[in-house]
DNA sequence: GATTGACACTCCTGTTACGGTAGGATTTAG
DNA sequence: CTAAATCCTACCGTAACAGGAGTGTCAATC
């Protein structure tokens, strides 16, 4: 029989620890001095709490040790949980390396000089949506600030409500960048389907699990900057593109008169290769 | 100017985050209503939310955030600060993938239908010791029990305490298992030196950084098991032996009668490969 | 103008596995 | 006999929120 603070020597553990096990109940002293409440340990425990002390460098929270402790657990059972845990450990072991990844991203960048604070890539689920759509190839840039009253006009007319918080984007159907004859398709998130027209159809865009986002601020004509930084950061961190990338417009002519106010958030589908 | 609600969609953050943020000083919100408390952000704030979002998603903690948002960290501190969580990544993971060997070597044993409970290995540090040493080669596992005797003979002639918990072990110093003419030294922890005779030296031992353990129960004659789980264990989990193997005796015919109670830890010094 | 449903607010508690400290009782050594 | 070491209980703190209770506010409808 031995007392807390040698108990505690034998085996390395706090007397601190060995108190919180027996509040917890997963290991009781053998005897406690009803007196004067010291608590009396037996070698027989140090079994115990070797095997507690196994079980906790693999991983087991305590409640789950009580758990396997407790009851004399069928092997079957044992081998369940132990290939639970390997599963919970490979995906931590996943998740770090991807962190592992994006922190040298962002070291790369950082000692290119290029400005940490300006693209900020962030992963993202975003969610299904409603949308009304309208798509067009317009001659240039310029053509946005034509279609989009036409757009506002027909929902107007249509009586649909859009969704809170706004989100209206653009989808570039083209592969790749063009100055001219541009592929775009303008989305609105509202409520509930209306009635297609010629230009404008409803559809329903289904979640997308992960997205890479930037936050671009300032006028358009510097959004290739955004775009570069997170096709870039997309390669470095080991993701593919799955979808069209979406342009979605938070500030703009509508509601900032300086375009350096201006806000845009790119976000593009994307897989890990 | 959005209510809390829809600044928390914007970006797929909870509103129970924001207020968190708010409490803690990492996002105030731009404007707050005296009268009814009610939280207004701007649209600029989505930036030093995607911020945070993307320094949350690399590993920082809330707090090292605020350190980073706050002043306008310079590069340098950024980089250092990143580098700083580069390599604490790298350990989670390392040590992750220890975790997961530990856990398959587990499974392995279990499904070869070795029993579970019986020798569960745990990693611990082994404290420096000053101890009375005895180096002897004898005949026979017997002699082990005149020449204990006979070291406790010889320590109460020299008025030496003994360490409180009691820690006596014995280091085999062949490499290998023998029947006779075993090369043994046996040790029993002191608080102080003593003088040396020609049987009995004292000295330090060294704290032991890594060291395998398993409890062994029942008499010495069936404690191979426990060696075989062990070494099985520490080649299982790439580990290497860099020391003696250490015997620790917690019961034994001293203070149990009966064999089947006795209880002795193995101790191995190890290191990764 | 009144109602109503959605949304907002402020506490308070709970989560993990203990560490730290305060204030008081007990044991052990000198 | 006294002092030091050890023991006890009890409460607070940690990280990053989630959940819930109880209550107040907003915008739209009747």
């Amino acid at each position: 029989m031995y007392k807390i603070g040698v108990f505690s020597k034998m085996n390395r553990v706090t007397v601190k620890t060995l108190r919180h096990y027996d509040d917890i109940g997963l290991l009781k002293p053998c005897h406690v001095d009803q007196a004067t409440g010291y608590r009396y340990y037996s070698s027989d425990q140090l079994l115990s709490l070797h095997k507690i002390l196994a079980l906790k460098q693999i991983g087991f929270s305590l409640s789950e040790i009580i758990e396997v402790m407790d009851k004399n657990m069928s092997m079957d059972r044992m081998i369940d949980y132990l290939e639970g845990k390997q599963a919970a450990i490979s995906k931590t072991i996943e998740d770090e390396q991807v962190k592992l990844k994006q922190i040298q991203s962002y070291l790369k960048n950082l000692k290119q000089e290029v400005v940490f604070t300006m693209h900020n890539v962030v992963l993202k689920e975003l969610p299904e949506v409603i949308v009304a759509s309208m798509r067009k190839i317009i001659p240039d840039y310029e053509a946005f600030n034509t279609i989009y009253p036409e757009m506002g006009e027909y929902m107007k007319q249509q009586n649909v409500k859009c969704a809170t918080p706004g989100y209206c984007f653009t989808l570039y159907h083209d592969g790749e960048y063009k100055e001219s004859d541009i592929d775009v398709e303008i989305c609105e998130s509202v409520t509930d389907f209306g009635e297609d027209s010629d230009q404008v159809k409803f559809k329903r865009l289904e979640a997308v699990k992960m997205a890479a986002c930037v936050i671009h601020k300032g006028p358009y004509n510097t959004i290739g900057l955004a775009y570069g930084a997170i096709t870039k950061w997309i390669e470095g961190n080991g993701y593919e593109i799955i979808g069209l990338p979406r342009e979605s417009y938070i500030d703009g002519i509508w509601n900032k008169e300086n375009p350096e106010d201006w806000l845009t958030e790119i976000q593009i589908p994307i897989k890990l290769k």
